[in-house]
DNA sequence: ATAATTGCAAAGTCTTTGCAGTTTG
DNA sequence: CAAACTGCAAAGACTTTGCAATTAT
């Protein structure tokens, strides 16, 4: 294998930093970086398709190192999923699909007490995806702000 | 509780009618309607959970139809859902749930050409699902608009 | 009558797990 | 070196399907 250290040189420094970054968390936690680990998480944060599958990640892997076993894939993304670097998201039918987590912000908002819910990004991930499938029509990056009733002011 | 044993004295006769129109419109498919379809078409709009699993309606269905198999409460649901009675929902993990559909009518909005695109109520009930399970919230049922760009405008 | 539906069992997906060997820090 | 990770194969959870028998219209 060709130098492990080195940056691949066709990444955005940028991406590179964040690849980095995330396998440093991962040592940070008692972790190891290996070959397949990298390479999974090179492909979540390169891919230009935003929601990929345990077996297209498992493609784009194991074209470049065959070895790496499936189960491999879904062990590191379960643990990537702990540490809060990508999201899972269950479609509708089908395999889950995998994307970094991103950290814009919604809101819920209770019409009867006035709280107000901070909400990841990911929470309307499969509705953007859905969107877009079905009609074509991508989701304003802004935030979003629902309005409906919390758990207290519901049971009430 | 009024006190009969028997469970068809307990509905309301708003849901009797609501299962009865369910199985009017699969009649009028062309479709049979048996015992075990009765029993689940029911399980659906009398439980007062209203995310249940396929095994949930099972269990509910089994309690009263021993011999009702579980492939037969996949099938039934899957006609249910092509007629549009019932929404399917996959949770994060575990088995998909199912609740019936409402008719309110969401809209996605184009912020480039102003174009409107009416959705239907099942377009946000994952979102919905998914946000009661998570934060207890609970989706006000008003008609709620999305921004973003429609599929002409996202292009150029 | 006859086409739809069912129960059963077997197969199919997607994901998880036990284990012995390998690799990382 | 010790703990973490891996490939493999087998198991698990959930869902679908082929088929002969049954049932609704």
């Amino acid at each position: 294998m060709p130098g492990a250290h080195h940056r691949d040189a066709h990444l955005h420094s940028d991406t590179s930093e964040r690849i980095e970054a995330i396998l440093d968390l991962l040592r940070s936690e008692g972790g190891r970086v290996t070959i397949g680990r990298r390479a999974i998480v090179t492909a979540l944060l390169t891919a230009n398709d935003h929601h990929l599958t345990a077996e297209d990640i498992a493609k784009i892997v194991q074209d470049q190192h065959p070895d790496v076993h499936v189960s491999t894939i879904y062990r590191t993304l379960e643990t990537l999923e702990r540490l809060r670097v990508i999201d899972r998201v269950s479609l509708g039918s089908g395999g889950a699909v995998y994307h970094p987590t991103d950290h814009t912000h919604h809101h819920l908002i209770c019409d009867a007490c006035g709280a107000v819910i901070e909400l990841g990004h990911e929470a309307l991930a499969p509705l953007k995806a859905d969107l877009e499938d079905r009609h074509g029509f991508t989701l304003s990056s802004q935030p979003i702000s629902l309005n409906g009733r919390c758990r207290e002011c519901a049971a009430s």
